[in-house]
DNA sequence: TGATAAATCGTAATGATTCTTATTTACAAA
DNA sequence: TTTGTAAATAAGAATCATTACGATTTATCA
């Protein structure tokens, strides 16, 4: 998902592209990883020093309903970042900068039936490191 | 790890046990599985109408820190649970009243080098859903 | 262009957690 | 058993992230 798409997708559910939209979309094509909505706050405010942060959360909480991000929770806080492609995959997440890497081995599939009688709804398995460039600071 | 087991844990560190610690203690030991802070000042409330949430938050970040409990995160919020076995393990958390299912399978089996150049601190995997007992009602 | 529903602002409210200061208590040593 | 002292606690203020709300503005489309 990239903004282009991620504003078709706004029009086609018939939400308003607003300037403040667009501007977080640009915000999460550029991380390339997982931010905090006070990351995208801080960022709103050098372009738009007037803006809520409702209208930030607001806009986080639209975008994760209807797919265009993707949200976890580390400490406390919750972390978006734009949605990738549609396999099911996991991430390894950097401590330090957020940026994220794909891992294509899912648990789910080593379970077998140890839980046979519970009702599972979802699952989340997350690494958590330094990524090769933080590794050097 | 039980109550015994965990006042013992805190003598040897130099910890006080004072009736507020004990109380917490036998909460969890009873609770088998993940309870929220919340949940631990309600409890706590009955027995000492006078406590200070502080109280309860301090001992758990306390217990946390030495071992007693294991704590995770839903919602926006910290859960807690007495620590199990030493073994190496994941679980299922009953999204209704908490309970947990040991799940023996570990996904950092299974990832070969996929992150060679990546420094691994920690990871997470955990199934959320019901228990048996709770898909009843 | 103007009507209208949606989006936003500004700010207050909330919920979980942490911090601070004064007071109390568990424990050790006399 | 008493007492000194560091640790633990109470009470409430402060903080941090997030959500809620009424008033105002704006994107969209007829």
């Amino acid at each position: 998902m990239d903004k282009r798409q991620a504003i078709i997708c706004l029009q086609k559910k018939g939400y308003k592209t607003t300037d403040k939209r667009k501007d977080i979309l640009h915000f999460f094509e550029r991380a390339n990883g997982y931010r905090t909505a006070r990351d995208v706050n801080a960022y709103m405010e050098q372009r738009h020093p007037e803006i809520s942060f409702d209208t930030v959360y607001r806009n986080l909480h639209l975008y994760h309903a209807i797919g265009i991000l993707e949200a976890t929770e580390l400490n406390g806080e919750k972390l978006f970042r734009m949605k990738c492609s549609d396999d099911h995959h996991h991430h390894f997440i950097c401590k330090d900068c957020g940026k994220t890497a794909e891992i294509d081995v899912c648990p789910m599939d080593h379970i077998g039936n140890a839980l046979a009688n519970y009702y599972i709804e979802d699952h989340k398995f997350e690494i958590y490191g330094l990524c090769p460039a933080c590794q050097r600071t």
